[in-house]
DNA sequence: AACCCGGGGAC
DNA sequence: GTCCCAGGGTT
């Protein structure tokens, strides 16, 4: 149990003070672990302060529209996720207490059940994420664990009579502060008595590659009376709101079902990590009636668009909104 | 187990 | 540009 002993005395000198540190509350915690999926902890501490301002509890979350919800996930990604939380808080009563019930749940893999079960209810059970990936890898020298393989060995290090929650909080910390992927700081390390990985860290895990294929698309920008036309999206970026957006080569069946004829605005390139997204803006004045953008969940990617096309619009002779301004982009 | 999906930001 | 982030879901 000596690994166990120099972990924790490490986390207890060492670990950062975030917001959800000592939470209690279980419907705070899962708020947390829900926006800290593939998310970084500085990304994700305004949203999480904001959110539950907002929807302080689970009852508040479900009485929420949809929208609003979406509204206060802008900009943190992953909007998904807002949608189940909000699916989430309609369909339970109150938050299940066991892993097994809580993976149930929508929006909760085994990571996420696992930390709340840990953390809120003091369940026996290793949260598995990619910081804890990452250090298992190098602590015991696999090239490549299989998630089951991980979650055999978190499982055998868990300590006997110690709050389980604190003992998987302080995996990822180590794995968030020392074991770093790049430039892990072995010399500082408690657990570097223990490390077979030890001066081979790069091997452990192997990383593995894949290439981000480009996808080419148009986005519609229509000027009708009082703003922009807006739709829901689907697919990519589902359940936010913005300008049309398809495969290029469906721009004049979408002119043509708009009955306009667009032109050509400008280019705009948007880099996810499985896509390189290569997006030509195309504007059109519109007979019906647009939206103000402001006021809609926008993802990035749509805010890039707009910022391109609204001052070209403007120059084009279409009356912009009056916060539409020209913002370095100077038309030609 | 393998693969797909997806926003953002640090570097 | 690349990498990966306190992953989830489907096949």
């Amino acid at each position: 149990m000596r690994l166990q002993e120099a972990l924790l005395a490490w986390y207890r000198k060492n670990a950062r003070p975030l917001p959800w540190r000592g939470e209690k509350d279980p419907y705070r915690i899962l708020v947390s672990e829900v926006l800290l999926q593939q998310t970084r902890v500085a990304q994700a501490i305004p949203y999480y302060r904001r959110f539950l301002a907002r929807f302080p509890t689970l009852e508040a979350l479900r009485d929420a529209p949809l929208e609003e919800v979406l509204k206060v996930w802008q900009g943190a990604g992953y909007y998904r996720r807002a949608e189940n939380l909000h699916r989430l808080a309609q369909a339970v009563e109150r938050l299940p207490r066991c892993f097994a019930e809580l993976k149930r749940l929508p929006g909760l893999g085994p990571y996420t059940a696992a930390a709340v079960a840990s953390m809120a209810f003091g369940e026996r059970v290793a949260a598995v994420d990619g910081n804890v990936r990452r250090v298992l890898a190098r602590l015991f020298a696999r090239e490549n664990p299989s998630p089951k393989e991980l979650f055999a060995l978190a499982e055998g290090l868990l300590p006997e009579g110690e709050d389980p929650g604190v003992w998987n909080q302080a995996l990822m910390e180590l794995g968030a502060t020392v074991c770093l992927p790049r430039k892990p700081l072995c010399p500082a390390c408690p657990l570097k008595a223990f490390c077979q990985g030890q001066g081979n860290w790069e091997r452990y895990p192997r990383p593995r590659r894949r290439e981000a294929p480009e996808e080419r698309l148009a986005a519609l920008v229509l000027w009708g009376a009082g703003g922009v036309y807006l739709e829901r999206l689907s697919g990519r970026f589902r359940g936010l709101y913005g300008v049309p957006l398809f495969p290029e080569e469906e721009l004049a069946d979408r002119a043509k079902a708009f009955g306009v004829a667009p032109r050509y605005l400008a280019e705009v390139l948007h880099a996810l990590t499985h896509r390189r997204l290569r997006v030509k803006v195309y504007g059109a004045p519109w007979e019906g009636v647009g939206e103000d953008p402001k006021g809609k969940p926008l993802p990035k990617l749509m805010e890039k668009v707009l910022g391109k096309a609204l001052p070209l619009l403007a120059h084009a002779g279409v009356v912009p909104f009056p916060h539409a301004k020209p913002h370095g982009v100077e038309p030609r």
